[in-house]
DNA sequence: CATGTTTTTGGGTTCGACATAAATTTGGGC
DNA sequence: GCCCAAATTTATGTCGAACCCAAAAACATG
């Protein structure tokens, strides 16, 4: 069914998918700028492929969906609570894990946990589709957490327990996701932000730790 | 600007109000008939118009969404965990309440915890479109429920603790409703997702126990 | 530099969402 | 009963996203 070509994905960047990389960015940069500056809803796909000089058609194959367009950190937004706890260190747990990282995320002012300026955020804000997408990004990092909490805890089939789990630490997540959101468009500044967020946070997970403090430990 | 004509809302039904509602409802059940034979997305607004012997502009006026004509529970499913904490008896803690009314709930085999017979569960999650709109029901239930427990517990204007706890018992709520959902997928019968879902619930509520114990009791 | 593959293009269709005005129906006052 | 004003339904038309297809252009490889 799938062919393995003479070549399957190797090293060479190669000359094809160098131009490839530079379209979508290109693509990606003038859909941003022209929704930033005029809206979402506003700027149609017909203007963005007018502005990046491209036929519709390949604003559309390479972003299958509007949305796609702003908010293109998809993989990196999904898979962060997993990976963190995949990568937490030997006698952490996945809350002390996932608190520890969500204030670093603070400190650098991690876009991936809601600071991104006020433009940005507003033009998601404003747009129904655009939340609509960002709420299913939600669930899929939730889902994933699910997933690597279960392998972790090495829990059985029919066990909800990680489910559980991640549905209340995705759901702290959201929470100052949002809170941050809420700062950021009621025109705080980013360091005010960023340190009524590091106090939340830490009322926030502190209030899982009588349920998950001993969840989920890793032992090797 | 809004002119108070000599009746304003006042009681009478009235023959307009009925044959409104009776159109509404013709139109709605119509349409879920074509969803579940065909899929939502096979089904266009047109086809829907022509079998119920309406405008295609009054299936749009009544259901501005086409989501809208196969999810019509919304008041119903948006309010119930918020409204379940508002009808809780004295000594009571929110999650006592939520827990108790939605044993019953299963018991009840109730179609806004998930029981909704395979056809129906399966067209929505057949539909991208179907299953995004639940999402935003399940956040703006949230939403609704910490706003209830918010005035429950006279909590601060920076207080986040409602959004956290919102955040953990909807979470449980939603966990349980997936559950569900994918037991009717699986084929498994009614009364054995009922059995094992009132299980589920329990390990589910009893991990939030002690978090949650003691937050949210009436007192009068 | 010839050949085969991948990407881009251009043209066209469908359908949901929305706007507006015309036609129809209803509720009441008289 | 009759007629008016308000509300509802209908008829038309626009716009834009999503999708399909075949032809042309750009690239990779021998």
């Amino acid at each position: 069914m799938a062919k393995e070509p003479t070549t399957p994905p190797r090293q060479p960047p190669g000359l094809r998918e160098l131009k490839k990389q530079q379209t979508r960015q290109a693509i990606s940069d003038t859909a941003t700028d022209l929704f930033l500056a005029r809206g979402f809803e506003a700027v149609t796909i017909a203007e963005i492929a007018a502005a990046a000089q491209v036929a519709k058609m390949t604003v559309t194959n390479y972003f299958p969906r509007k949305e796609d367009l702003a908010l293109d950190l998809r993989e990196e937004f999904v898979g962060s609570l997993a990976r963190t706890v995949a990568e937490r260190a030997v006698g952490e747990s996945a809350l002390a894990a996932l608190r520890r990282e969500f204030l670093a995320a603070v400190e650098r002012r991690d876009p991936v946990i809601g600071f991104a300026g006020p433009e940005f955020t507003g033009m998601i804000v404003e747009s129904p589709a655009l939340t609509a997408r960002l709420r299913e990004f939600h669930e899929l990092r939730e889902a994933a957490l699910a997933e690597r909490l279960a392998e972790e805890t090495a829990a059985a089939d029919g066990d909800m327990t990680p489910q559980a789990a991640a549905a209340q630490l995705g759901g702290a997540h959201r929470v100052l996701f949002a809170e941050t959101v809420r700062r950021t468009m009621a025109g705080e500044d980013t360091d005010s932000a960023a340190g009524a967020l590091a106090t939340a946070a830490e009322r926030v997970f502190g209030f899982l730790e009588p349920s998950l403090a001993g969840y989920a430990i890793r032992e090797s």
